[in-house]
RNA sequence: GGGAGGUUAGCUCAGCUGGAAGAGCAUCUGCCUUACAAGCAGAGGGCCGCAGGUUCGAGCCCUGCACUUCCCACCA
């Protein structure tokens, strides 16, 4: 046996997982009789290292697919990476700016060049780290979204929603970012509130020396107003319904509409109506035709329709304009506001709505049937009940999807413009047909497409699509798509809405979702709050199955994951707990009966543990199967560290060291170690590898390939456990009183127990050892003891005495046995009450009747031997 | 404004269809007992957010309220 005396991860892993990679131990076959489970990585972005997020997702997914694979799934795993459009143009953007470049000074073409290159790196470091982590992922079958296949998919989906009329181009007002400087689809604008203004603003009615004041966020705007509404019911504003109110200083003169969306009780009642600059203005001044005016440019600043405040930007342009109303004598009056402020939520900037030619998906048909499948639980989420609301809602209110970004890194849009006369063909190529103008010459369009929108293909452009591919067969839908709730509408939604129409079929059956890292005290973790914690810092430091074993074991939780190193490195503890046992079931297999049959044991002790490996094994399965992670982690936990070392380890010690029982309990030793480390392989994969090719009983060349656990019911013995409990309970009392009085020699103990006798001789030697005693007698009446100088211990059907003379205090013992008693009495009184109440005993079921008739038992026998001890004790006083 | 969570031991959280309040960490006490001091043994610590209701019985179900987190939303 080579194994080091501590656990040292770092020795190992690196090792475990090449040879697991080369020996293709990840790879699922397209075509098989097993039953198939699938599932997809959620591509990262190929924009930075992993983080802690990324490494919850690996541990997550990899554990669910590991045990699949171990229960016999033809499994595929498929891995991937994302282009993430805007987030990597803003990376590279940036270094290109350390070097005070734009991505301008290098032209379309050399920029998206050298996008690709921080794309190849990026990717290199994702992959190793995405191995480290142990993710059994199938790398035949690796996609990137900008690979060619993907395009190619890409392209056919817009053709074919184009060819059915659900995309189409048309000048809308949409979410502008001048830093980005593209369009933005309304989930990528983030609301943040803000500390704002409200100006009230004196516009005069033509002709007259009356006026009206309206309220606004933002006067700069008021340049590209064509309106004033109010609302038609407002008697204040009766009189001035048809006629006209000049802007201030602009001298323009627009008139008053009435439009039922004005609020009465707002502000002055009086709105300013800019339809190129607000989403509200832009609805009302379709319905009433206003003319809509341009004055703010894609870069943020005042255009020529802003005359004398051209080029400003709007905030210099607001601060202007205020001193012209001020000069002009139309300011009234300025109140501080708190608003919203809209943000671009990749870079912060405010967003500016803007007037321009975007295309966009007609959403409603295809959310229609994205609710349906959820509704009808074709497709279901995990935890349940708990994001169906939330998913319902949006797409409920679904808007149509602009899809179209002014940038230069992403799938170009497969549209033509004729040179001469403007009009477009979709095509994925370069048409060869000449316009009906006559042109022959044409140019593609320049935008490219939301990253989302090729992120919803991955189910089945990742087997093959469009290509009729085995693996689409066999690998659609996935069995389980797992992901991050932040990305429900974003990714989720979209992914079915887009399998259901291009597969006719939803894209898994199963949504699990999880949640957010944060920092120990529930903060999002960032590089600028400065309280990131690297999970390449904790693997080295700690091992990856510490990380992923801690993971594990919060992947429960709601919303939030709070990470603290500290927790982490409690569970590290584990991972050593599981070496050193490891290194005393292996040391002590020299002598191991070959022959041994798990269902043929002779020692209560070995088939007191087959029977809780059995039942632990049959929960843990359980668990997996409702995607309970934390509950499994927990089971393994308990399970290994409470009962196989605490006690099976410690009573197994007297019986190996006994040649008549030390074949068999060796033997058991290395089958329960051997179990475990399969139950554990999924969570923890490196160190359970590592041990099992160490067990001499191992039986397949790899655990990860072994037959997982299942729980044979036969090898359960309840009555075996509960009859181990009396023994613990036996072993603590004797431990507990040896405890407060300090006694740490070894000492007699006498047991009086009619029932438990034979029992207790069972496990005589092992209770000598744990509870550090030097004879136990067992009797089954306590008229042979002599019990003068005896501490007492009682419980259900057992009677502890301690002959200890030289330690016991009367008084002290009796107050001890006192508060026993107190507790005890207890509980006596509540179940008495529960039986002698009529209203309980016809209504409660038989089953809790019985069971309170037992505990009255147990209490009442419990109470009186408590008495008659304190009452002896009283004798002795005396 | 709408919606979804959370509130249980000092901290982080379990408590399944109602039937004697749990774990880990932390704290205190004693132990180097030949797998493990990254350990072993023992102990203390809870008006289960508040107020009502249903029930024989409520941490769990219902109704309010408070505090808190997060989504969604065009009130100038």
């Amino acid at each position: 046996m080579d194994l080091s005396s501590k656990y040292e991860p770092q020795a190992f892993e690196k090792e475990i997982y090449k040879n697991w990679e080369s020996k293709g131990y990840f790879h699922g076959v397209d075509k098989s009789d097993k039953p198939q489970f699938s599932i997809v990585l959620p591509p990262p972005n190929i924009t930075g290292a992993l983080h802690m997020g990324h490494a919850l997702v690996l541990t997550i997914q990899d554990t669910i697919v590991r045990r699949k694979r171990m229960q016999g799934y033809n499994t595929v795993w498929f891995p991937g990476t994302d282009h993430a459009g805007i987030a990597t143009q803003m990376v590279v953007e940036r270094e290109l700016m350390k070097e005070g470049k734009s991505r301008h000074d290098l032209g379309r073409e050399k920029f998206v060049e050298k996008v690709w290159e921080v794309r190849e790196r990026h990717h290199g470091i994702i992959t190793n780290q995405t191995k480290k982590m142990g993710a059994s992922l199938d790398w035949e079958r690796e996609r990137f979204t900008l690979d060619e296949k993907f395009s190619k998919a890409v392209n056919t989906v817009f053709i074919k929603l184009y060819e059915k009329g659900l995309i189409y181009r048309g000048e809308r007002l949409i979410s502008w970012c001048s830093r980005c400087s593209t369009a933005l689809s309304d989930l990528e604008v983030e609301q943040n509130p803000g500390k704002g203004k409200l100006y009230y603003i004196k516009y005069f009615v033509s002709g007259t020396k009356e006026f009206v004041t309206v309220a606004t966020t933002r006067p700069e705007t008021l340049l590209g107003d064509t309106a004033v509404a109010v609302n038609p019911k407002d008697k204040r504003f009766k009189h001035l319904h048809g006629k006209k109110v000049i802007i201030p200083f602009v001298e323009r003169e627009v008139p008053i509409i009435l439009d039922e969306y004005v609020d009465m009780e707002f502000g002055t009642g009086c709105l300013k109506i800019t339809p190129g600059h607000d989403f509200n203005d832009y609805e009302i001044g379709k319905k009433h035709n206003l003319e809509m005016i341009t004055v703010i440019d894609k870069q943020g600043k005042m255009n020529d329709a802003a005359v004398r405040f051209k080029g400003l930007s709007t905030k210099e342009a607001r601060e202007k304009i205020l001193v012209e109303l001020e000069n002009n004598g139309a300011l009234e009056k300025i109140e501080d506001y708190a608003t919203t402020v809209s943000k671009c939520s990749r870079c912060e900037t405010v967003i500016e709505p803007l007037l321009s030619h975007q295309w966009f998906i007609k959403m409603d048909g295809m959310a229609k049937r994205a609710i349906d499948a959820v509704k009808k639980e074709k497709i279901k989420f995990y935890p349940r009940g708990w994001w169906e609301e939330t998913y319902y809602r949006w797409l409920e209110n679904i808007r149509d999807w602009c899809i179209s970004r002014q940038l230069w890194w992403g799938h170009r849009i497969p549209v033509w413009y004729c040179d001469s006369c403007n009009q477009y063909v979709v095509s994925e190529h370069n048409p060869d047909k000449p316009c009906k103008c006559g042109g022959k010459a044409y140019h593609q369009d320049s935008d490219v497409l939301d990253t989302w929108f090729s992120a919803a293909m991955w189910p089945f452009v990742s087997p093959g699509w469009p290509e009729k591919t085995q693996a689409l067969k066999t690998f659609y839908p996935n069995a389980l798509m797992e992901t991050g709730f932040d990305i429900i509408f974003f990714w989720v939604a979209r992914m079915i809405m887009f399998g259901l129409e291009f597969m006719d079929d939803i894209p898994f059956k199963d949504v699990l979702y999880h949640a957010m890292i944060r920092d120990e005290t529930g903060q999002k973790m960032s590089k600028t709050r400065g309280n990131v914690i690297d999970p390449l810092v904790i693997t080295d430091k700690y091992g990856v199955d510490t990380l992923r074993f801690t993971l594990a074991s919060m992947a429960g939780r709601a919303r939030d994951i709070k990470l603290s190193e500290n927790s982490i490195e409690g569970y590290s503890h584990f991972m050593n707990k599981i070496w050193q046992a490891s290194n005393f079931a292996l040391s002590n297999a020299e002598g191991y009966n070959k022959d041994c049959d798990i269902s043929k044991l002779k020692y209560p002790l070995n088939k007191w543990i087959i029977s809780r490996l059995n039942s632990v094994t049959d929960t843990i399965n359980k668990k997996f199967d409702a995607y309970e992670l934390n509950d499994v982690s927990e089971s393994l936990y308990k399970f290994f560290w409470h009962e196989y070392c605490d006690w099976y380890i410690e009573f197994s010690k007297p019986l190996v060291n006994d040649e008549a029982s030390a074949g068999e309990t060796k033997y058991v030793l290395l089958y329960v170690h051997r179990e475990f480390l399969k139950l554990m392989h999924p969570i923890a994969p490196f160190v359970t590898e590592r041990l099992f090719q160490e067990n001499p009983i191992k039986d397949h060349e790899t655990i990860m390939l072994d037959k997982y656990p299942e729980s044979n019911k036969k090898l359960i013995n309840k009555e075996l456990e509960t009859d181990f409990d009396t023994v613990q309970e036996l072993v603590s009392n004797i431990r507990h009183i040896k405890s407060i009085y300090g006694i740490n020699a070894k000492n007699d103990v006498v047991v009086v127990s009619a029932k438990y006798s034979k029992l207790i001789n069972d496990f005589t030697g092992p209770i000598l050892k744990l509870a550090t005693l030097k004879t136990l007698k067992v009797e089954k009446d306590a008229k042979t003891i002599d019990l003068t100088g005896c501490i007492r211990a009682v419980l259900p059907d057992v009677e502890i005495y301690m002959p200890a003379k030289e330690f016991i205090e009367f008084d002290k013992e009796i107050q001890r046995l006192n508060k026993k008693l107190e507790v005890v009495s207890k509980d006596l009184i509540i179940t008495k009450s529960k039986l002698d109440n009529a209203g309980f005993l016809a209504k409660a079921g038989d089953d809790v009747i019985e069971k309170e008739k037992g505990k009255l038992a147990e209490f009442s026998k419990l109470d009186l031997e408590l008495r008659s001890a304190i009452k002896t004790l009283e004798t002795f006083i005396k």
